[in-house]
DNA sequence: CCACACTTGAC
DNA sequence: TCAAGTGTG
């Protein structure tokens, strides 16, 4: 009988395109996928429904094609530390393989379990990485540094040759009967729903989970809108991006197989115009890679801020400003209109994440970090590198040696709405107003209370100047 | 140490 | 036009 390597799948949810599992299966035909839940992490407080109903929806078709494959997915729920090594030592497997990833919480977890493994002789795979293109040990300043500056980050990390996709998992031994009763001693479980989790969601997911379905949302991105994304991407009301997000956070679809089709893309443009839109899209998936290699060379981010200025920044934490700003009532309707669709959908436009947040940090003097945990407990692609990446951009206090960045929410309503489409989309009361209104903001108090809108609850001239007064007094100090 | 450059902006 | 001072080569 062939010797047992299991696959512990963790944000890479697929049997295609997969670095570790291809080489798992390249040295023994027997290879069983398992996946813990993991309660470190689902009995946070930062935890989304959206996101665990997408994260198992997607569980629930590896199984199938773990299934259609000749082999199975094991669930476990329980401390991975502890159960990942049991359930290895009492199948007798060979080796545990898995993906690295670039979060603290991650590394520390699989440091723990390699010291178990090491004792009882099972073989792991060191280091290897598979959501990331080039591992964040290779991308270095001429004087070996990890880069803090995106654009050198890119023309370094551009110009470096990048791997074709891997194979795909196509057949593979599974457990026999004895060893499937072994499993289920211990700690193998049927795969619960996210209700059956603590998590409800009822409504229908914005991103549609599942290998194929990423696939398929991959295919017609690249036939499509990303020919147009340097501009269309910019506008909330159109479906402008990839919406790739949640499939690239769980690795429903493998980093090497995008990359590829915007190379194909490329070779397929006809004009220098659409191989430009082409290489914005590249350009951003390059900033999921800054952010991810920023995690793990910097693991500080996830605790505050990057810059000094913003470690003790006098932060008002207003609690009735925040309520406002969760439930989009702040008063200004663009801001509204993002925070409802995150609500409603799970889900935000990007250009709108942007804009929420620098009315967050900028307009409420609210720290970062209330928004990047609101955020957290509602994204269904909320993933701690790409979030926290975002949130301290718009805070500027992270990796950016620009000046203060403050968005006036009338202006990019102006320039990204100007017809007041999104607005009225998520903001049903203002509806029935000219798009000039919904723009600029300036609707009387007697038209908001008529519709039931509330007044703006800060003014954005007075909070710019009183940020701008309070990021120099910190300045000065440190 | 110098020269150059720096995601998405505002006024 | 001012962002505004620092990362990078």
């Amino acid at each position: 009988m062939s010797d047992l390597i299991l696959f512990w799948h963790r944000r890479d949810l697929r049997i295609s395109d997969n670095t570790g599992l291809a080489t798992a299966r390249k040295q023994s035909p027997k290879v069983v996928g398992v996946f813990c839940l993991d309660p470190n992490i689902l009995e946070r407080d930062d935890i989304a429904p959206a996101r665990v109903t997408y994260m198992i929806g997607s569980l629930q078709s590896l199984q199938k094609r773990y299934a259609q494959a000749g082999s199975q997915l094991l669930i476990l729920h329980a401390e991975p530390t502890q159960a990942i090594p049991k359930l290895a030592i009492a199948l007798k497997a060979k080796a545990v393989f898995w993906n690295w990833d670039v979060e603290p919480y991650s590394q520390e977890r699989d440091r723990t379990i390699i010291e178990a493994l090491k004792e009882k002789g099972i073989q792991f795979l060191e280091k290897n990485w598979d959501q990331i293109l080039h591992s964040p040990d290779d991308i270095r300043t001429g004087s070996q540094q990890p880069y803090t500056v995106y654009t050198p980050f890119w023309k370094n990390w551009s110009s470096k040759p990048k791997a074709k996709p891997v194979e795909t998992l196509e057949n593979a031994e599974g457990l026999t009967k004895a060893e499937k009763e072994i499993a289920e001693a211990s700690g193998v479980i049927e795969l619960p729903s996210a209700k059956d989790l603590g998590f409800h969601w009822d409504g229908e997911l914005v991103i549609t989970p599942g290998e194929a379905a990423a696939q398929e949302r991959l295919e017609e991105f690249c036939a499509s809108a990303v020919n147009e994304y340097q501009e269309q991407r910019n506008f909330p009301a159109v479906e402008g991006t990839s919406k790739l997000s949640a499939a690239l956070k769980f690795g429903v679809i493998g980093i090497r197989t995008v990359w590829q089709a915007t190379l194909e893309a490329l070779e397929n443009s006809r004009s220098d115009e659409t191989a430009t839109n082409i290489r914005t899209w590249q350009q951003e998936l390059a900033w999921r890679e800054f952010y991810q290699h920023a995690m793990y060379n910097f693991p500080q981010l996830a605790e505050g801020a990057f810059r000094d200025p913003f470690k003790n920044f006098p932060w008002e934490n207003n609690e009735e400003y925040f309520q406002a700003w969760c439930e989009g009532r702040t008063g200004y309707p663009i801001v509204d209109a993002a925070m409802r669709q995150l609500n409603e959908l799970g889900w935000m436009h990007n250009r709108c994440r942007m804009i929420v947040a620098s009315f967050l940090t900028k307009d409420l003097l609210i720290n970062f970090q209330w928004g990047e945990k609101y955020f957290m407990q509602k994204l269904i692609d909320g993933d701690l590198s790409a979030n926290n990446g975002g949130w301290q951009w718009s805070a500027s206090s992270g990796m950016d040696p620009k000046p203060l960045r403050i968005f006036n929410p009338a202006s990019q309503s102006q320039k990204f709405d100007f017809e007041g489409e999104y607005i009225r989309q998520w903001v049903p009361e203002l509806r029935s107003m000219d798009a000039e209104y919904l723009v600029t903001g300036k609707i009387s108090p007697l038209e908001r209370h008529a519709v039931g809108y509330p007044d703006p609850i800060v003014d954005h001239n007075k909070q710019q100047r009183l940020f701008k007064e309070r990021y120099q007094q910190q300045k000065s100090q440190t």
